[in-house]
DNA sequence: TGACTTATTATGTATGCACATATTATCGGA
DNA sequence: TCCGATAATATGTGCATACATAATAAGTCA
């Protein structure tokens, strides 16, 4: 059978590739335009255009209309991490997952949640402090706010039995969300129910979500000492 | 119903999104085939096709042949950072950028390291040590391991007046990156020349890249105090 | 010369068709 | 009933063509 589909844009992309890797094409270099490339390599421009469109996405190339495509003369890295539930993350780790609720009530944000997510300051939220436990050690802290406005329904879920991380996931979906990356001090917060030592630094992923344009919540979660956050490829 | 002339793949996305902000489809529900789909709104099957592949790719929808369409039961979320050239970056925040050579020696790397980039373990590494300041003030300090195998040309370099971060990325382009995140005390590591106060956390960016399947070097980015990594949108 | 208009060019995208491929459903035979 | 072959189906992809759009170059006129 044919040993590969010789015109696939995978394989238009990985001679691009292959072309960058051995220096036939330098950074800041004008590569010939789809046209051409098409007719060199024997495929349709169309699927030229899609191999070089993952390219840039990927930032190893730059595209200008007119101008035509260029090896990236400073490729933009690109980190995509990837966020799984919690309890999906420590079963994936072979862990027994667990859970316990800290707190739980009904209370305005601190004006920074409010405005980041653009509620009214006044805006009802629901607070819930949890903690996730793989084998039994903590895991992570899940300090979340969730906008009763937008999820009225988390009014009559007291989360002693699931997560806020969780239970939001399987009732709504959301269609925009940003994240923030940062490190704490064991210290701070209150990450004393993560069973750290006096001096240890902790990962903390904040992230908000929205569904349309109505604000869901935002979390802070902190990881235990040592947790890593990699992008998977 | 929309007899709108606007058929972009971009238009079919937003639909798509809206019937899930306004929950005519929910999580789990099977959306119509993509030939349905493309009757009902007045277009072609690739651009229903172009549109779902993007909610797809960002991990809204769960696609399989034959199985159809579904809103994600499980929207993962993905976050991309982009990562700049730190003087790039400095630049941006409207800082003065200021650079400063701490260490530059030919090495045999950790064991750790030369595995990861999957280096003969007594491979010749040049190490790097060097602060990125701003407005005079440390913002990261940037431990660096290069393969001279991959970049001899390194070894003509001193690094004194140009950062290894930049000089690499306008020397040799990259066909691969990976990224770990995690969080360190102030004490631990080098951390001195960031100024920081005890009982400080820092947030360490760690990424290696290739050129194809030759590894070119392994960083470890340490950001100054209160430092925050995040999506852009 | 300088400002404005008009080609020109490369990418961006829509379309209709064809076929490939993965996955599920169905059916027949032991 | 179980198992394997086969059909059916939705997505995945390639192709040729056409036109849209952005950016640049060339040309025109005051």
């Amino acid at each position: 059978m044919s040993e590969r589909p010789a015109h696939g844009w995978q394989t238009v992309r990985e001679e691009v590739l292959r072309r960058i890797a051995e220096k036939i094409w330098r950074p800041g270099d004008p590569i010939p335009n789809e046209a051409d490339l098409a007719a060199e390599l024997g495929c349709a421009r169309a699927t030229v255009n899609r191999a070089l469109r993952s390219l840039s996405d990927d930032g190893l190339l730059d595209r200008r209309r007119k101008g035509g495509t260029r090896i990236a003369r400073q490729p933009v890295g690109r980190a995509t991490i990837e966020i799984p539930l919690i309890r999906t993350a420590i079963a994936e780790r072979g862990a027994r997952y667990g859970y316990r609720l800290i707190e739980r009530q009904e209370a305005v944000a601190p004006g920074a949640v409010s405005a980041a997510l653009g509620t009214a300051a006044d805006a009802a939220f629901l607070h819930v402090v949890s903690l996730h436990l793989a084998d039994e050690a903590p895991y992570a802290l899940e300090d979340r706010w969730i906008v009763l406005g937008t999820v009225p329904e988390a009014r009559d879920e007291g989360f002693e039995a699931i997560s806020a991380n969780e239970w939001l996931v399987r009732h709504l979906p959301f269609t925009r969300a940003e994240s923030e990356f940062s490190a704490v001090p064991a210290a701070a917060a209150r990450s004393g129910a993560l069973d750290t030592a006096p001096g240890d630094a902790l990962i903390v992923h904040r992230r908000r979500t929205w569904l349309g344009d109505k604000p869901i919540t935002q979390v802070d979660m902190t990881f235990a000492p040592g947790h890593r956050i990699r992008t998977q490829q």
